[in-house]
DNA sequence: AAGCTTTCCTGGATGC
DNA sequence: TGCATCCAGGAAAGCT
């Protein structure tokens, strides 16, 4: 997609410039910083029904989602890994963005104009609207009943890794959970069943401040190289979700579409550039269909 | 118009 | 041999 043509066209200007107009993908950021966002308007809200108007995202939105929410307060509004959780009193609503979704909060007279083809969901409250909108539709909205146990055991977050904050993620663990496995430490990283939230374009940086190289076979990374990568994840996600902090606001607009932000990357997405500590030009490869970029002279 | 994106699922391979 | 785990590849949809 744009990545490519992008990186044809604009090969040496500067980051900024090139992303300026970007939508990154929803990774652990911009999923708390959606978070942060929406939390201060719907919480304590009452929803008063939920339009659904594209039955199919990922998987189909629940029918009679609006019968099974119509009237409950919103309690909290939570994250794990990239699914954020709306609890109401009855349970909780599994919200993921998938690759291009959005959420936001919008004036309920919003209501009154025609929503263009992707905008597929309202969460409609008193005053307020929640808004989804999801071009290719790889999101989902998904219901699960308070009845049916504590939400942490749904079949989507059973098996997720750690929390990358929580004081369980430490090096000690990803030592653990990779002895003995040949898969690349960047596919280990994106798989998710260690630590969540880690996407393509973090565990690329996240790997670069490590200086470890992305082919590398997870089983044969030192403990104290996994302290170095441990530490590399938390301060490129709080930055990145520092950095997001600034842009709350874009979250409540009638038309804004931003409300995501850029890091300024030292890998991604700038294959053929000089590496921003060595010099070298930046590398790019595929691992599982998926593209990664590094320093060929910085990371072993 | 083919490549790019995330995540879950499938099925073959591997290991105890 | 059987069961569990690992891991690569495929699918979904829209955009350029």
């Amino acid at each position: 997609m744009i990545v490519t043509r992008v990186d044809k066209i604009t090969r040496n200007v500067p980051t900024l410039f090139k992303t300026a107009d970007r939508f990154p993908m929803p990774e652990l950021p911009e999923v708390e910083v959606t978070r942060r966002g929406i939390s201060p308007h719907i919480t304590e809200q009452v929803i008063e029904r939920v339009d659904v108007r594209t039955p199919m995202l990922r998987w189909p939105i629940p029918s009679g989602l609006s019968a099974l929410v119509g009237g409950q307060r919103v309690t909290r509004v939570e994250r794990r890994g990239k699914y954020l959780l709306i609890e109401v009193g009855a349970g909780w609503l599994i919200v993921h963005l998938g690759m291009t979704g959005t959420l936001r909060v919008l004036p309920r007279a919003a209501l009154e104009r025609l929503p263009d083809k992707h905008e597929h969901v309202d969460i409609v409250f008193g005053q307020t609207v929640l808004r989804f909108r999801d071009p290719r539709r790889f999101g989902a909205i998904l219901w699960h009943a308070r009845d049916a146990g504590d939400v942490a055991d749904h079949p989507l977050l059973r098996a997720l890794g750690v929390e990358p904050f929580s004081p369980d993620f430490t090096a000690q663990l990803m030592f653990d959970r990779t002895r003995g496995r040949s898969v690349a430490i960047k596919q280990a990283l994106l798989a998710g069943d260690i630590v969540v939230g880690v996407g393509n374009i973090y565990a690329s940086e996240s790997l670069f401040r490590a200086r470890i190289h992305p082919a590398r076979a997870a089983g044969r990374i030192a403990l104290s190289r996994y302290v170095a990568l441990a530490e590399a994840i938390r301060d490129t996600l709080a930055e990145a979700i520092a950095k997001g902090g600034s842009t709350l606001r874009d979250f409540v607009s009638s038309d804004g579409s931003r409300g995501y932000f850029q890091l300024d990357y030292f890998v991604y997405d700038r294959a053929g550039e000089p590496c921003k500590v060595c010099g070298n030009a930046i590398r790019q490869i595929v691992q599982g269909q998926r593209s990664t970029f590094y320093c060929p002279h910085c990371q072993h």
